[in-house]
Formats: C-alpha cells, sequence, structure tokens
DNA sequence: GTAGTATTAGGATTCATTACTAATAAACAA
DNA sequence: TTGTTTATTAGTAATGAATCCTAATACTAC
C-alpha cells in the first residue's frame, strides 16, 4: 500500500500548478525549496510511483532527456528548437490513422506520439 | 576537409546494408567484425560526422536510446513495445497538419515527428 | 616521399537514472 | 498511547549511453 508523505505530495502539487514539464532536475530544484534535504533518488522515485498510479506521465521528447506532465487525455506536443520549451497542442489526435496503418501494415498499434518541432512565440521574434 | 577512412567506411556500408534500424552499440558489434579493434568513441564519432554530411539520421524514439538509419525522405516509425523492433511506416507524411497547427498556434512549425507503438508481426502471434 | 591535418584507439569523464542500505516515519491495531 | 509493520527516505554508490582527451596513426595533397 501506498503511504502518504510529503516528498510525494509536493512533487504532485508542484506538476498540477505548472504547464513547464518540467524535467526530473527541475522539479528536484522546485521542491527542494519547500524540503531542503529531499534527495534526487526520492524524486526519481515518487515520479515513477505516481506514474503508476496513474497520476502523471512521462514525456519522451526527440532526444531529450524525460519530462514530466500531470496525466490528461492523449494530446501532441511541440518543442521549441531554440530554447527547448515544450507545449500542449489542442489539435485532436487521429485515431483514425492508427486504424489506418495498422489495416494496410498488419501492425497492431495501440497509440501514436507526435511531437512538432519549431520555434515558440517569443524565440520568433529576435 | 573529410579523410576516407576504413572505419567511417565500414559503419556507412552496414548502416546501407539493414532495415533494422541499430544502435550505436549494435553497429559497434558488427563493424567490429570487420575492425576488431575499432574503439566505440569512433563509432559515435562517425555516426556524427555522417549526419552531419547528410547521409545518415539519428532516430529518438520514446525513452529508447539512439538508433540510426541511412537519411531518406521524411517517414514514421512504428515500435514494437514488446521486441522494441523499429520498422519504417509508408504512411505518407502529413505536411498540411504542420501548416493547420501553425495557423491555429501562431507557432513557426519546421516539421513534426511521429512514432506509432504497438506489437509487430512477429509478436502477435504468441 | 614529405608535410599537414583529420582521424584513430583507448581510456577518462560526464550526466541522467537506478540501485543499495541503514535510518525514519506512515499506518494501523492493541 | 504505544508498539509493530512496512513503505519511504536521505545519501551514496553504481550503471550506462554518450562525450571528451591525447598521443599515435594514416589519409590527402603537393
Amino acid at each position: 500500500m501506498n503511504k502518504h508523505t510529503k516528498q510525494r505530495e509536493a512533487i504532485l502539487r508542484f506538476l498540477r500548478g505548472t504547464y513547464s514539464h518540467p524535467t526530473a532536475d527541475q522539479i528536484y530544484d522546485e521542491v527542494r525549496k519547500e524540503i531542503p534535504n529531499i534527495s534526487k533518488g526520492t524524486v526519481y522515485r515518487n515520479l515513477k510511483v505516481l506514474q503508476e498510479m496513474g497520476l502523471i506521465s512521462e514525456l519522451n521528447l526527440n532526444g531529450t532527456v524525460s519530462r514530466f506532465e500531470v496525466k490528461q487525455e492523449s494530446h501532441y506536443h511541440f518543442r521549441c528548437e531554440k530554447c527547448g520549451r515544450v507545449l500542449d497542442i489542442g489539435e485532436p489526435v487521429d485515431k483514425e490513422l492508427d486504424r489506418r496503418v495498422a489495416l494496410r501494415t498488419g501492425l497492431k498499434i495501440h497509440h501514436h506520439q507526435l511531437e512538432f518541432q519549431g520555434l515558440c512565440h517569443d524565440c520568433q521574434h529576435e
């Protein structure tokens, strides 16, 4: 059974209050303001536990370290090639695409992930 | 200027002869059959150089180590959740999607990557 | 051939992530 | 409240992919 600890709670609370898709390190830095002696291992372990609980999900975008967000409906992401910022994209997920490719290839397709790349609003104007 | 070395040539030749999307380690193991004392650093460096030359491209699929393939037109990939196998998918890349999302969001979209996940032919039947 | 320079092998280093362990703190029952 | 059980923690060691470093080597052009 899972126990309720202030470390786990602080990590989840931080994720629920941000849209920034932080890395484990960024979460560590943030939560340390509240619990100064929390260890990085604790952050990693709790990120794993929270995933298993279905409360958050891990994001592995092209060649970058893992990022985390609160669990949402399936959606696409955008990553700025200049500043690295990650944004959620509202475009609806194309489930039909999975069916079409499955039919054409004979593969069993469970889902797909899509990542847009380009320049965010800030990085376009400079 | 780039020099022509048997190490670089062997790496490129192997990639040109496979559809397996190998990792750096797999490339290392393979090329070592031909050049037993090649070092892993040499493999990594040449993979980088070959990318800069535009001959190969790096593949970073969800939370796995880098894989490599000969440069092709933009296309989608499939990764088997059971055996890890990676396949190219013939489905045409939807450039219109980039335009639509750019228009809707104001982001500058250069391209997108898409990865299907599921079970390959072999892993469906067991 | 000689000179100039990119490349190599091999080992050291980095960095994200995981594993390990003794100490601690939830949870729960007596 | 106290004791017991067990998940969790802090801190540190270990792993593994990828990069960096350096003296020795091998391309390439002249």
